[in-house]
DNA sequence: CCTATGTGATGATATAAGTCAATCAAATGT
DNA sequence: ACATTTGATTGACTTATATCATCACATAGG
């Protein structure tokens, strides 16, 4: 909505790990070109395919990315969290948007014109290396998921997910969530289905405690072991 | 080997995408630098894991890049050819080798040190922006390989692999090669065992011929439709 | 020349995981 | 207060795909 419930990006600077790079008078640039938005949990950001013309940098809540196949399968391959902000490998290519992104709870973003980032990148040697830092990691981050959706089975996936939300994701344990099971089956590569019986295993194998929206890993060790097991 | 056998960046300038942007400086700077090596099939480049001290281009011959995991499993993430130059994530964040790279026949390829390189990122703006782009392709192509990975059925990820080999790889058909069915297999993600089988029943069906290491799409629409119903 | 060794091919079998269908609980709207 | 929707759960069933075992063939090495 407006931009007066959130301060400037001065203020907001010391937060945002990428725009450290940039001067006062950028980021003042940056300020000037924003738009705060505000998303109700579902409500969509960007969809894959849409022309890309704003990067997001995800300033409260939680976004899902995700790809959407066909058949109406989807693949979770990350989120964005405060202050992420969300690499668009189509702006660089065909300026389309290869993968979704939805608000999974309350959720404030600002969007920023790709031409005045991208402008940056080009004219500022350190936010352009910070820039590739980032999109290096998510590469790295989908190595990561790649091998374990197509080498492990289900128990192992879902371990390398409940793994993940936990320790990059809420970064707390036990964490509240408020993704489904169909999330959690997207994130892990399964159906709804069988994300709910391997959950139950996990259970009744004292392994993790499900408690409404609070999940808790209780025996972290044995996690890892069935997600190295596959 | 001996730099002698090829000749300098100059004079190669025209073939490597990524390095018009680069002055006629800075080309020679690189060409200082650079050791051209030369390695037979099977001989492994670098390998997962390992210091990454070096970008390598390739100059002739192909590579295959693949993910290692466990249990002696590897997914094929894609292929470098001549003039690509690998694009290793892990030089801006860890220093290591996020995935093995093999040349698959006679290879030779230009190494240049990393940090030259980078420095190059820095200091030019033009090649700056090649390279986020050229990350920006393999992301988006690692996007789709996902996808049809987790999303598709044997059939449809072997049609999407045939159709990713002849189309983008080897751009003819039909194509030699000498990539093996476990290749194959760990380019679509299933064992060699199903490869066979389903090249088995396209062959069947009339959709490809494959005649030694020649192999030929006879169909590449009904290919294609397979691809999409997954 | 014979023996390893790697690759391709095939069949029998086991099993992991998807599909389909029904039920239940909680939340939401009227 | 009731109807409707949405998500979670469970069971029965089907099927896709891996595993295992075997065999043929070519090539390389001693």
């Amino acid at each position: 909505m407006s931009k007066l419930f959130e301060s400037s990006c001065l203020h907001c600077k010391k937060r945002s790990e990428i725009f450290e790079a940039l001067s006062e008078e950028e980021l003042e640039r940056v300020d000037m070109c924003r738009v705060s938005m505000h998303y109700n949990a579902g409500e969509i950001i960007f969809k894959q395919g849409s022309p890309c013309y704003d990067f997001v940098c995800v300033t409260s809540g939680l976004v899902k990315l995700y790809i959407e196949g066909e058949n109406d399968r989807r693949l979770i391959i990350g989120f964005a969290k405060p202050v992420d902000y969300i690499f668009v490998p189509g702006a660089y290519v065909d300026k389309r948007h290869h993968f979704s992104a939805v608000a999974c709870e309350e959720t404030t973003a600002c969007l920023v014109e790709a031409d005045i980032i991208q402008n940056m990148v080009r004219t500022n040697q350190n936010f352009a290396n910070s820039f590739i830092r980032k999109i290096s990691m998510q590469a790295i981050g989908l190595f990561e998921q790649i091998a374990s959706l197509t080498h492990k089975q289900i128990p192992g996936r879902m371990a390398d997910t409940l793994i993940y939300l936990s320790g990059k994701v809420y970064s707390s344990n036990p964490f509240s969530t408020n993704l489904t099971r169909q999330d959690l089956a997207d994130l892990s590569g399964m159906t709804k289905e069988s994300a709910i019986r391997v959950l139950k295993t996990f259970k009744e194998d004292d392994l993790i405690r499900i408690d409404g929206n609070l999940i808790e890993i209780i025996n972290l060790q044995m996690l890892e072991t069935i997600s190295r097991n596959g």
